[in-house]
DNA sequence: GTTAGCACTCTTGTACAAGGAGTGCTAAAG
DNA sequence: CTTTAGCACTCCTTGTACAAGAGTGCTAAC
């Protein structure tokens, strides 16, 4: 199936980086020009029909010149495109934008998102770290008035939330130390997930008189937990995918499916390797088959924390674009390494 | 000005109308039609020629129905709309969407973004309280290990706000009791605004030996305090505006437009009472000529605390969408004055 | 295997006519 | 002075026709 020839290849690759760079077909006689091949114009025809028959071009009419097909993307992608370096510029883009936010990975994430969008123009889309593995690692609880307290929490992973808890009945010492030994005993070194309303319920049932001080602070934490434990979906720069004319009157069914959270969700759980390109008609969604999702994951301590992507139309530039998002995936990963050290 | 006729206003108000509900221009007959006026054509023609040279309406071409202008837009704000009452779904639906936020004035402005550009289906805009009245309620500093600590600060408006600070020497008891009173002294009371990078550093000046072992801390808190005095902008619903066919080729320019921070800023502090309603070429920018913009106040304890408003097509469905404008902002500045109750 | 030549196909642009919707004006009626 | 019928006029839209241009596929010769 990889077995093309060598001319077929440069025809290929030829038509890919043509279209990837006009937007439009190439027939044969322009394609020598561009190529510098010396056979006819009619060899260059005889190739691109086998090229059709082979699944790798696509004809918009019968008189029009080639455009890739999905799998003559994908040939491309796997087999003839370079990967460029990384230019200096982008590298320093990066590095200043996702500076700012160290420290808290969540904004981290979301800076990474903006410049990877903003360098590119497509969508940047991303998840920060979370899931089944963030553990509580630290609870405070810390009075403000004598009816609300901060309620602070940290996790393994990082990441630091906290929120104003309003109390019913005034906050004593004793029900603070309650709420410390609570928290000690049973939260702390949990999983986020695992501490369900229902798992607050069993908690509350030991508590005897003091079920009813407590009950604010306790929903408050669940909901905190849980809040951390959650995967946020961000997406970053819907509105460069206007700029391609491609999408025209899709755009806007385009961009209503990129705002639901669960399918877009599960675009992202969808990739598989360290660096995943997903192009047109492989995506599960057909909203997406103009579109080629390429996914990349960060991972901290050597396990995947989460996704840094692009989406974008079919003729993105792959080749400048794959190894920045490469390249920022890294980078992101190695800050929040930095932030966790001891 | 405003002393148009009984049935000019009739007229006007059926156009506009007619025209928001069909996006289509209307003629004379048809008029006569919507509204059962037992006049002949010809004379909704002159009242409509009247109307015309007075600029409440515009043709788009010679031949064609009328359409309103911004002026017929602003006449029928200020003078013939009705204001619905807000149905219940739409409060229930607001009720709850920001129900879950309660506790964070950030989240709860976000939650009524998204609400509100659901609901009506054009794009929401809102800006988080916050901005010169800005006071440092509360400062308090956990250390996590010997060389990281949390930090959280709380604001007079109710913003909490934490982020994880790595330090370059083991944090002592000392060196937190130096910060405590800092933070104490010279901190908490005061705008978080006026905490600069400069104010700081004369706060340093007085440490002697320990300013090495406090910098980091001075820092966080510093760019803390900032993030809470910052305004933020939050723009939902962006791509519900791809929906209106008016904007057609414009809406790339539009979209690009209300993603640059600054501009938006400006339209937002541009508006003048408690609500406001900016009609086409009353925008202070030529990319909203085509679009209104409905900003309306939310108060915190009898303050103006920051906006949310809507922005969509200039034939936007007013009569049910200001009030629900006002319903919202209403309902946001209850929540946000219940959560700071002592 | 390669190439020249040619008929064929399909898109794009222009031109033009027919049809329709709505206006503005005039002159007569109320 | 207001209202109305009537009519010519304008302008947009739609459909058709036609020519130009680009590119292909095929055939036959090299």
């Amino acid at each position: 199936m990889s077995q093309l020839s060598e001319r077929k290849k440069i025809i290929l690759a030829s038509v890919v980086e043509h279209f990837i760079k006009t937007g439009e077909p190439i027939g044969s006689k322009e394609l020598i020009a561009k190529t510098g091949l010396s056979v006819s114009s009619a060899t260059v025809r005889n190739e691109m029909s086998e090229l059709s028959a082979l699944g790798y071009l696509d004809q918009p009419h019968t008189s029009a010149g080639r455009v890739p097909s999905d799998k003559g993307y994908r040939y491309y992608v796997d087999n003839l495109m370079h990967h460029r370096e990384v230019d200096e510029i982008s590298k320093r883009m990066m590095q200043a934008g996702i500076a700012s936010a160290q420290g808290d990975p969540e904004k981290l994430i979301e800076h990474a998102s903006e410049v990877l969008s903003e360098l590119t123009h497509y969508a940047a889309v991303s998840t920060t770290p979370g899931g089944e593995c963030t553990v509580i690692r630290r609870i405070e609880l810390v009075p403000v008035s004598t009816r609300s307290a901060m309620l602070v929490i940290l996790t393994s992973n990082g990441i630091l939330k906290s929120r104003l808890c309003r109390l019913e009945t005034p906050l004593t010492a004793r029900i603070c130390e309650s709420f410390y030994n609570i928290a000690q005993s049973t939260l702390v070194g949990r999983q986020a997930s695992e501490i369900s309303v229902a798992s607050m319920q069993t908690v509350a049932a030991s508590l005897g008189s003091d079920v009813l001080a407590m009950f604010p602070m306790l929903a408050a934490v669940c909901e905190l937990a849980q809040s951390t434990a959650q995967i946020q979906i961000l997406l970053e720069g819907q509105s460069n995918l206007l700029a391609n004319s491609e999408y025209g009157d899709n755009a806007l069914e385009l961009m209503n499916f990129l705002n639901k959270e669960e399918p877009l969700n599960r675009v992202i759980s969808n990739s598989k390797g360290e660096l995943d390109v997903t192009i047109g008609n492989e995506n599960i969604y057909r909203q997406l088959e103009k579109s080629s999702v390429i996914l990349a994951k960060y991972s901290v301590r050597g396990q995947d924390a989460g996704s840094i992507g692009l989406i974008g139309p079919k003729r993105m530039d792959y080749e400048t674009v794959i190894p920045n998002v490469r390249y920022l995936t890294g980078l992101v990963g190695r800050l929040i390494e930095q932030a966790l050290e001891e």
